[in-house]
DNA sequence: TCCTCAAGTCTATCGCGATAAACCTCGCCT
DNA sequence: AGGCGAGGTTTATCGCGATAGACTTGAGGA
């Protein structure tokens, strides 16, 4: 789904209305000048741009989110897996940990949740 | 390390360096005409720009990679996991596989690789 | 009626990553 | 002595994501 690629900027932003959520316009704008520096027209631009591609919505000064932050994220995790490691996890997962040490707990939670991907 | 941060056009140029190093500079411009559709002048442009970064090494003609592909990917698995999953592998694996099943065989090999970092 | 302010659009500007044109040097061959 | 190709640098140009300035509209209050 190339409809959930989020560029930098962007995703900062989506970040803020899915935290926030439902939320006002200009109460959005507030916010953006608070956490990102933004001025109001950066915001209504990247808002409506998104808006358009469906990723927001804004209707009678109430922003919402139609996709949900997990969607973007998967969309995120796949791509980097795709681009940087051939498409494998086991590969991703080797570079990820390293020399890293976890801890047992740690490690039972990461088994778990592979457990819970086998059928 | 944020040294090992590479711009797209950057990781896709020192892919074809990492799979045919050492390689002769010339052979290498060729290359990248035929992978990347690259004009000659770009390639040395982002060699050279690699190679004061120490990224890649062109001595006497003979292009090497002095860091390794693992090194940088292991920045980029890392950056990712931190940008979207703030920081929590778990949150990355979840959304990673998703409604995506797994075989027994693949989760053994992940549990493995979990295994080996628990100390 | 006029002012104000919320709400939003349209059209730049700007920085930077991506890509390349033009130019240079130097050894080698004829 | 002149051409030629390998090897390389310097200096643009270009596309696009990031950011914003100027302007518009419309409701509500003094």
């Amino acid at each position: 789904m190339e409809k959930y690629k989020l560029f930098d900027a962007e995703y900062k932003f989506a970040s803020i209305v899915w935290d926030n959520e439902p939320i006002n316009s200009t109460e959005l704008v507030r916010l953006c000048t608070d956490k990102l520096g933004w001025k109001k027209s950066t915001t209504y631009t990247v808002l409506k741009k998104l808006s358009d591609r469906g990723i927001l919505q804004n209707k009678d000064a109430v922003v919402t989110a139609l996709v949900k932050r997990e969607d973007v994220q998967k969309y995120e995790s796949n791509a980097v897996v795709e681009k940087s490691f051939e498409g494998s996890l086991p590969k991703f997962l080797t570079s990820f940990l390293g020399e890293r040490k976890i801890t047992e707990q740690e490690a039972e939670e990461l088994k778990q949740i592979i457990e819970e991907a086998v059928k």
